[in-house]
DNA sequence: CGTCCAGAGTGAACTCCTTCATAGGTGCCT
DNA sequence: AGGCACCTATGAAGGAGTTCACTCTGGACG
């Protein structure tokens, strides 16, 4: 039954992991289940919806689109985590579009639901809290590298995350899923210049590459981002 | 009594205002009343405080520093605001520097009360949420900016941002107080190109200069910044 | 009311990056 | 396997912005 299938997918959260189960009906009651193919769109920018998305399956994109065309990732996020939560609080419209980059399980709250939910679970304010802190955090790290670095810089800033975030879970520090394309929306460039800097750190030995593939020397890349400023 | 001084100043927030006296005590007992003279730096990037500020009167601003010099003003906050409630919820080092250019007067509420203070007054949970939520949307169109748009237009961005809150406060649409210099490095770029970027916009009759106060004509301006693209 | 200095204006050189163009690679799909 | 769509590589030209160098100006303060 579906309630049962949403308090499942719920207990995968760590901020509602062990909470009784009287709590989780009560929240799962307030969650609606939704499904999403990959390339569509969850949500789009300037939309007025007020509702947050927790992300139970896949990976989404959270990305800028200018006038012209171009493009530039906020962040690529996959489950469990969760988006969308700014409009619960103020009324003001989306201020990014957020793609399903594979197909994608999410469980959506209403703003309306916001408080009760708070009531069951106050830990929940605490999280928001917390993961609004982080996006603001990741925000100002991006602008002082738009702002103070070079292209160059900012590439291998993405590279280095990501292939961290790759050892961390898997234990190899390898850049891959992302093509020079994706990287360069991530650092703010051309797809050109993405590329360029990619050749040049495999001429200098920071990173491998094995087709399409990026295997990086986390530590030399730190260095260098550490001293050439 | 600084009880006393501390609840008065509370009641100028919104947040606080309306609450029942025996709250408002409560609140107090866990806040320190400080001042910090013009020029001092209240939070420096990468301390580790966890203290968050109630700003209760004067003028600061949130900047960052590049290791060449360079600087980048991210936000300037009058009272009644808040700021480094970042570091209430998570242990990061304080990701930017938050300096008084006026004299400033503040309350100081440390991390470990702050679930204390969300029972008292749970309208604060909100309250930070909102807050971070606005900071989110603020540092999305700043990157959006730095990203998308070129210098003339970002300066643009400011002189209107500034003479709209200007001309809602005080009925006229002026930017003063700011040096090309603060203009530039609100703007993400160089005193030079900020300064040439204002010549042009009183050649073309999109502001008037007189002495060291801009006067912008809101209505081209907006229109310019949306059509150019 | 004169002096002095932070601030403002502007040319010129240079740099980095985008954009355009074109060739070569990779891997998936039937 | 073959083919096709997408991805990668790299040169060359051009533009936008920084930096440097210098001059001019407003207004604070003795």
């Amino acid at each position: 039954m579906m309630q049962d299938l949403i308090i499942s997918r719920l207990s995968s959260f760590p901020m509602f992991a062990g909470s009784p189960v009287g709590d989780l009906e009560a929240l799962a009651a307030m969650l609606t289940f939704k499904q999403y193919p990959k390339g569509s769109f969850i949500i789009s920018q300037n939309d007025r919806g007020s509702t947050m998305y927790l992300l139970v399956s896949g990976r989404v994109k959270v990305t800028l689109a200018s006038a012209e065309g171009k493009e530039l990732a906020l962040n690529y996020l996959e489950a469990p985590s969760h988006f969308g939560e700014m409009s619960l609080v103020d009324a003001e419209p989306r201020s990014a579009d957020v793609v399903a980059v594979t197909d994608v399980e999410v469980l959506a709250l209403d703003a309306k639901d916001l408080s009760a939910a708070i009531e069951v679970q106050p830990r929940l304010a605490l999280t928001l809290i917390a993961t609004l802190s982080l996006r603001v955090r990741e925000l100002i790290a991006r602008v002082e590298d738009m702002a103070f670095h070079d292209a160059a810089h900012r590439v291998m800033r993405v590279l280095l995350n990501v292939a961290t975030a790759s050892y961390e879970a898997r234990g190899i520090p390898v850049v891959e899923g992302l093509t020079h394309y994706e990287i360069a929306t991530l650092a703010g460039t051309s797809r050109e210049t993405a590329s360029r800097v990619v050749s040049q750190l495999v001429r200098d030995g920071l990173v491998a590459t094995k087709g399409r593939r990026i295997v990086v020397d986390l530590f030399a890349m730190r260095e260098r981002l550490e001293h050439d400023v």
